[in-house]
DNA sequence: AGCATTTAAGACTCTTTTGTCTTAAATGTA
DNA sequence: TACATTTAAGACAAAAGAGTCTTAAATGCT
């Protein structure tokens, strides 16, 4: 699968980020009970997302989460580079160690437009637009 | 990544067989030392192969593996649908759950493009065609 | 000050993937 | 028949990913 389980699940808990939060923070019980998610699990990667300043914590009552930029700011690539990384798009498909763009291997080239198309698909859908195609 | 590793190594021990053989049943110690994929490990995705109707096997001296059809006729395709099945072309790019082509997450289109792309490039290219990329 | 709420952090478990090792079964050859 | 070669199969171990649980730290409210 392209990608992981938390990354998936980060994704989902920012969509109901924006959904939800009306400029306040949201818990992560909130999130957790929305999604499904598990709610110790949803917590860590949840502040995976707040080290890489895509999310704001805040401690005590009233507390929870936000997004940092505009839910217009914040793309898929975002949240996927934070969580997964972007090695899915430098890996060579056929996994060759000797595999790059000087000696490449016989799917190279397909294998990079594939991933340059992905890699576009996620930087071009901001969380608003993900958002929005619901309404 | 898109190919587990197993799939990754049965790819490389395919072309092996490929290149290396000449009719004769290839063993699977000489395809370890061709490709530095531990033995034990590529003996369990080779009988993966083998169950999946890919390759031969034949037991005892002079024994080993080889192509069933020819490499024209195998496809980048058989091999991953054999080992890592093709689930990856099925699964919503969001984890979502009611995500299907009636309900479609706001990825649907472009993610189904993608996948179509990578299976008709899986299709499309075969063993032959990868070995003869080198010569 | 004390309490309730909420994130932070780390230990721990479970599952899947990856990899290793040992033994069994098949088969050609002397 | 005995032996060497080679795949088949299953037990086992290691590593990574996924998920749970407990405790600590921060913060608002009374």
């Amino acid at each position: 699968m392209l990608l992981s389980k938390s990354c998936e699940y980060a994704i989902q808990a920012v969509l109901t980020i924006a959904r939800k939060s009306d400029g306040d923070y949201l818990p992560v019980r909130k999130i957790a009970d929305e999604t499904g998610i598990s709610y110790h699990f949803l917590g860590k990667i949840l502040q995976t997302l707040t080290k890489a300043g895509i999310l704001n914590s805040y401690k005590g009552p009233n507390g929870g989460v936000a997004l940092v930029r505009s839910a217009a700011e914040t793309t898929l690539l975002d949240i996927v580079a934070a969580v997964d990384g972007l090695g899915f798009a430098q890996r060579c498909a056929l996994g060759l160690p000797k595999c790059s763009d000087e000696s490449q291997c016989a799917l190279h080239e397909d294998w990079g437009k594939i991933c340059k198309n992905m890699s576009q698909m996620l930087e071009s859908r901001s969380i608003l637009d993900l958002i929005s195609f619901y309404k």
